[in-house]
DNA sequence: GTCTATATAGCGATAGAC
DNA sequence: GTCTATCGCTATATAGAC
């Protein structure tokens, strides 16, 4: 386990290097992608995802269309790139709550409001990350092996708020699944939520927080265990949990 | 020169009296949109939605592609007739299981069963579903205005199942939206299942039938009748239920 | 590795024939 | 109303310049 934590590290330090010598070097090409990504997202935000077009991207970029091809293999790939920082920010500002938060409902009040203050008004783009959700084959399918790695990042600021409470093992293998479902459908609501700041679905994301804490400590009783176990296996046969 | 205008008034001529006869045995204008409709399927199932082109669709059906946008607005509009057609079919198998079945799980089953029978190996041409889940105001996004029918339509037919139980009136506006959200799901997990028949998702259906069955009976005791109405609240709240 | 210029093919709209 | 023929626009692949 050491030794792993030892390699990622070491990757760490050379994906690192590669950076900063390419930063130094070729600095022109992140420049391009930046240049590209941004103009793209304007041009997203002012006519919207599906009039805009690469040509329209790589003008506004002031380069060829086939630079922006270069970068990104189309606009749905650029719009991933956009999730992915999302999703990067949502990291970065929910260590930040963690740290001085030790309470779970505030913890996990944290990352639900984290990732709507970052979508923000920015929903009518997000809702092409759920485009190719029944897909399985598609690369950017939000539920499939494409999007696998940034579906646990996601799934692991769960853990982490939940980390600061003491739980069975089996409802600390249930209970981030289950929670980034609720994020995935409550996204889904908050994409269809007209409301002033969306206010409607985040009351309905409070609500189902204190519903579910509710739950789980109706969930810790023993006389509950054999329901717990059942729903447990149910899940695991359906291959909807992690092995460990 | 001549001679190809002769041919093609005599070519005319001829389809003018074929016109004219179909338009009285079936009707030329239905039997054409047929032959769009069936031809489309033919070559999704064979090359699979994305790769096939209006212009093969037109090309299979002997038509031109105009024809073809006459009759659907774009490929989706026909994966969106095929849908409707699935849900039809549903409706007929279920009410005919309905008028001889009087136990509630085995109607519930009846309901599920029947719609992962109908899509059985068009679970690939399925997925264009929910291509647009995310976007509102896209008509056929499968949460937006444009299809309330057929999910108004999908919602009754376990409104209909229920109908052999005496429940209390909450659990009746809710039970139709909470069934037909697990269908949604368990389709999503339909197509991504490779198990044989997808018997991996038929099990979990079955389980997640079993568990609700569990919760219903458990959210009838007096006991829990303020957590009922709590959620009861929050839903309504989140216009999630119908108002009646 | 980064990017331009060009080529192919499909989408979807349109004018107009019947 | 039904359908054909055609056109402009776009996506994306590719050759090759730097």
């Amino acid at each position: 386990m050491q030794s792993k934590k030892d390699l990622t590290a070491l990757v760490s330090v050379i994906q690192n290097l590669t950076m900063f010598k390419t930063a130094l070097s070729t600095g022109k090409a992140e420049q391009t992608r930046r240049l590209i990504y941004d103009s793209a997202l304007e041009l997203f935000r002012e006519k919207g995802f599906d009039a805009t077009t690469m040509q329209d991207v790589a003008s506004r970029a002031g380069v060829a269309k086939g630079a922006a091809y270069y970068y990104f293999p189309g606009k749905e790939a650029i719009i991933q790139a956009y999730y992915e920082a999302i999703q990067s920010d949502q990291e970065r500002i929910c260590n930040e709550a963690f740290a001085h938060e030790k309470s779970l409902r505030n913890r996990l009040k944290a990352v639900f409001d984290s990732k709507f203050d970052l979508i923000g008004d920015d929903r009518r783009l997000l809702g092409v990350v759920f485009r190719y959700a029944g897909e399985p084959e598609n690369p950017i399918s939000c539920l499939g092996k494409g999007t696998e790695d940034i579906r646990n990042r996601s799934m692991d600021v769960f853990r982490q708020a939940l980390a600061v409470e003491k739980l069975p093992a089996d409802l600390v293998r249930l209970l981030p699944v289950a929670l980034w479902s609720l994020q995935m459908g409550l996204l889904v609501m908050f994409l269809y939520d007209n409301t002033k700041r969306q206010v409607r679905t985040r009351r309905l994301a409070d609500g189902a927080l204190e519903l579910s804490l509710k739950f789980l400590s109706l969930a810790k009783l023993p006389l509950l265990r054999p329901v717990r176990a059942k729903l447990l296996g149910l899940l695991t046969e359906a291959q909807l949990l992690p092995e460990n």
